[in-house]
DNA sequence: CTTTAATATTATAATTATTCTAATCTCTTT
DNA sequence: AAAGAGATTAGAATAATTATAATATTAAAG
């Protein structure tokens, strides 16, 4: 259990200021014991619930972008037509559950080490991810 | 170098009618040497480009996504605002310049068998996709 | 070889997703 | 405490995708 002057002081410390809206955000997002996979729409539909503020789906729009370059969510590649995105901003895996459209994390160690045997010159590998489809 | 006459035929062994449409996406799509990674708004402008036809926007969804469950393209996920396809249907995988914002494909063989130790019971791995992201 | 009817397909219109920007708020400096 | 600079919000605009009414294709009947 984050405090709400802890993040505030969090966000002070990102040079992002703390507004009423990004506190919502930051409560939903962050008081949890597990990795949050979500859509925007996600997190705009449990700010209204867990709160009860409103906050536009534009501010939503905007916070996630923040957090993502302050690196405090990662992206997550699915092929569905919206974005995911994860609190978990650790190196990891995920399988996508076609079916129940959910994402489950994959530690690093239950992959193993991957070997890119193929290089692109002038380019460097900024991060390499594995993504697991399941079916029924 | 693939004629109007055999996509006809190949459109019709699939159950899929031979429309004027159609054809016109097929000639853009597969009279190609090389694998091609488009956006759907990359193939409509190829389109009127190429076939100086009008082929409404609606209409490339609507066929991307039978030939996707046809099998004749795939969907490559990247985290973008905007979903890529491939006519590249073999099992393989990609390196994505972020800069560029352009995929480039990367052979199986080239990345080696990928163990996954962690299974979800009552689910099995349908695929297994490794995007490899580049920066300068 | 028509005509007809069932079904598939197209493309406009509607919806949903994302971004832009003018008005507002926060914070630093005085 | 007041003002100015810059950051942030959220309504409006745009872009992406889907739903459906109109049209086209095909197979069957005559
Ligand atoms: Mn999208
Ligand atoms: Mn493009
Ligand atoms: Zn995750
Ligand atoms: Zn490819």
């Amino acid at each position: 259990m984050t405090s709400k002057q802890e993040f505030i002081e969090k966000l002070r410390n990102s040079s992002l200021r703390p507004t009423k809206q990004r506190i919502n955000i930051c409560e939903v997002l962050f008081n949890r014991d597990k990795t949050f996979h979500f859509t925007i729409n996600d997190l705009f539909n449990l700010i209204k619930d867990k709160t009860g503020e409103n906050v536009s789906l534009a501010t939503v729009y905007n916070t996630v972008h923040a957090f993502l370059k302050k690196g405090y969510l990662k992206e997550i590649p699915i092929n569905s037509n919206q974005t995911y995105f994860d609190t978990n901003v650790t190196d990891h895996h995920h399988f996508f559950d076609v079916k129940e459209e959910k994402l489950i994390d994959i530690k690093n160690e239950d992959v193993g080490p991957i070997e890119i045997q193929k290089s692109i010159p002038g380019k460097k590998i900024k991060s390499v991810e594995v993504l697991v489809k399941l079916e029924d």
